[in-house]
DNA sequence: GATGAATGAGCCTTCATTCAT
DNA sequence: GATGAATGAAGGCTCATTCAT
C-alpha cells in the first residue's frame, strides 16, 4: 500500500498503453476502424471502457496514435535505405526486401495503412502525411534510377515501383502462404537482366 | 388522369435504382463500406432515406448488388482474352492494356475490390466468388507462361502479376495523372527483354 | 368503354372498400394493429396501397371504420334482446347462446375489441363508446335481474356477468374446440338451479 | 476516488432493471407491446433509451424477462394450492381468493398476459410454457371436480372455469371498484348450492 | 378508380463518450 | 489508475402517407 513511485506509475501507464494500442491494431487492421467499436478493444486488452479514454482522448485520437506509429515504422524502414545509393540495384533488392519483410510481419499496419476505410474526416486528416512520404519516396528512387544511368527515369522508376508494389499487395492478401523468398530472387534476376549493363 | 404503363414504371425504376448505385459504389469506393451511410448515399443520389429499400433489401443487399456487377465486369474483361494463347505475349499486353483501361474508367469499382479485399468477413462473404475467378485467372496466366517455355511458370506468374496489379494500383492512387500510355510502352519493351529468347 | 353508370361505380366502390374491410380486421384480429402494415393490408386485399386511401383517410380511420362495425355488430345483437324482460331466465339464456356464436362466428371483432393494442389517443378514442355500450348492458341486466326477484341484484349480475364473459373469452381462446353447446347446457342448469324458486 | 465494491455495483444495476421492467410492464399491459416504443419505455422509467440495453438484448427480450416474471408469479400462486384436495370446495374458494387478490395486487401482469394470449406469433413463442401450466392447472382442476362427485367433471370444470376466469375479467377492467369481498362470498354460497349434496 | 414510386418521421439498436465512485 | 453505469446522437430500417400519371 505504499505510494509508488513515479517510475512505477510510468510504467503502468506504459504498459495499459501498450495494451491498448497492440488490441486496437490488430482489430483495426482485421475489421476495419468503423466496425470495431471501444467495447471490442477493452476486452480483447482485457480492461475497462473507461480507462481507454484515460490514455487517448478519443477513438480517433487513438487511430491517430496508431496510424502516427505506422508511419514512425515506415520512417524507420526508410532511413535505413538512405546511405548507400552507390550501390543502386543493390539497394533496389534492399527496398524490396525490407518492404517485404515489413509487410509480412506487420500486416496489420500496412492494411490500415493501405484500407483507408475512414469517414472523409480521417482520411483527409492523413493526406498530408502520406504526401510527405510519397515525395521521400519519388525522391529517393529518382536519384537511385538517375546513377543507374537509365534512360527515362521516370517510367522506370514506375515500374519497379509497381512491381514493388505489386508484390507487397500480393503478400498482403496471403501473409501465409506468399513464397518471399523465391520471389525476392526473381526479382534480383530481373533486374539484373534489366539494369546490369 | 391514365395510369402507368409497365414500361413507364421500369423506367422510372431503372434510372432511381441506378442514381442509388452510382452514389453508393463511388462512396464506398472512396470510404468504404462501413464509414458510408444510408443518409450519405440519399443524399448523393439525390433522393430520401425510404427509398433505398424499394430497391435494395438492406445496405448489405446494396453492397452485393454493386459487387456483382463489379464482377460482371471482370468477367466481361476476361471473356475477350479468352482464345490467343498462341501469341503469349501480345496477349500480356492486351491484359494489361485492357486492365489498365478498365482500372481507369471504372476507378469506383476497383477501388471497392481492392478495399475490400482485405476485410475479413466480407472476403469470407465474397470468397467463393473471388476464389472462382482466381482460379481462372491462375489457370489462363499458367497456360499463357507455359506457351512461353519459361523455367519456373509460378514465380514468373507471380512477377508479371505484380507488375500488372502494381500499376493498377497505382493507376487507382491517381487516375488523373498516371502517363498509362507510356507505362504499357515500358511494359512491352521488358518483357520483349525478359522473355523474348 | 362506354362510361359508368353511377350505381356501378357505388357497386365498384363497395366491392372494393369491402374488400379492404375484410382483410384489415382478419389481418388486426390476428396480429394486432399495430403489427399490420397498409401494404400487408393492401396485398391481403388484392389491391394497391394507394387505393386504400381513396376509401379511408389513415389507418387509424381504417381501424375506426372496423370497430364502428363491430359496435353495431354488438348493437345489433343487443337490440334482439330488448323486448321479454318477462321471462328474464329464457333471456339469460339467449343472451348467452348470442353471445357464444357471436364469439364463434366473428372472433376477429371480439378479439380486436377486447385486444385492445393501440395508442393511447385510439385507446381513449372508443372508451367513450365502450361505457356507453357497458351501461345499457348494465341497465338491461340489472332489469333482467329485478325481475328474477333475487336479494342482491348486483353482486348477481355480477356473477351471472362473470360466467358469460369468462366463457366468451374461452370460446375466444380456442374457437375451434370449445364445446359450446354443451356449456349451453350446462349454463341453463346451473342457472334453473340458482334462480328457479 | 476509490471504485465500486460488486455490491454497490449489483445494487445498482437490481434499481435500474426493476425500473425498467416496471415501466415496461405497466406500459405493455395497458397499451400492447408493438404499440409501446422503447422511447416510452425509457421516458416512463426516468432513464435514457440506451440504458434500457445495458440490461436487456433487445425489447422481445425485455417482453422475454417480463413474461417469465409473470410465469414465476403464476407458479407460486400455483404452489399454495397443491396440497387439500380432499376439501374441494375449500379448495375452489381458495382458489378463487387467491386468483382474485393476485389480479387486483398486480393487475398489469394479468393484463399482459392476458393481452397477449391471442396474438399468433407471441402465442407461438411462448406456445410450450402456456400449454405447460395449462395442463397443470387442467390436472389439477379434474382432480378438485372429482373429488366433488359431479356427473360431468369436464363441462363442470369449465363452468367454474368460466367463473373465475370471468371475475379476473371484470377485476381487471376495474381493479379500484370491484367488490371482490362480496363476490367471493357470492361464489362461495353459489358453490355450495351447487355442489354440496 | 387505380397504381406504385417517393417521402420522411419514427422505430429499434449501437456505440463513443462522460462521470461518480 | 480503474470501473462500468448512464447518456444521446446517429445508424439501419419500416411504414403511413402523398402524388403524378
Amino acid at each position: 500500500m505504499s505510494p509508488r513511485t513515479q517510475s512505477q506509475w510510468e510504467e503502468i501507464r506504459n504498459k495499459s498503453r501498450g495494451k491498448i494500442i497492440d488490441a486496437a491494431t490488430e482489430l483495426f487492421a482485421e475489421y476495419g476502424f468503423n466496425a470495431i467499436s471501444i467495447n471490442d478493444i477493452a476486452k480483447k486488452a482485457g480492461i475497462s471502457k473507461g480507462l481507454i479514454y484515460n490514455y487517448f482522448n478519443s477513438k480517433d485520437d487513438l487511430l491517430d496514435s496508431i496510424i502516427f506509429k505506422a508511419f514512425k515504422e515506415f520512417d524507420e524502414l526508410f532511413k535505413i535505405l538512405n546511405n548507400n545509393t552507390d550501390q543502386p540495384l543493390e539497394s533496389l533488392y534492399k527496398i524490396l526486401e525490407m518492404t517485404m519483410h515489413s509487410v509480412k510481419n506487420k500486416p496489420q499496419f500496412w492494411k490500415l495503412i493501405t484500407g483507408l476505410s475512414y469517414k472523409k474526416q480521417i482520411r483527409d486528416r492523413y493526406a498530408s502525411q502520406i504526401n510527405e512520404r510519397k515525395k521521400k519516396y519519388i525522391k529517393y528512387g529518382s536519384e537511385l534510377l538517375n546513377n543507374m544511368n537509365v534512360k527515362n527515369p521516370l517510367s522506370e522508376f514506375l515500374f519497379i515501383g509497381a512491381i514493388i508494389d505489386g508484390i507487397s499487395l500480393h503478400i498482403l492478401e496471403e501473409p501465409e502462404n506468399y513464397p518471399i523468398e523465391m520471389m525476392l530472387e526473381v526479382f534480383k534476376q530481373k533486374m539484373k537482366i534489366l539494369y546490369k549493363h
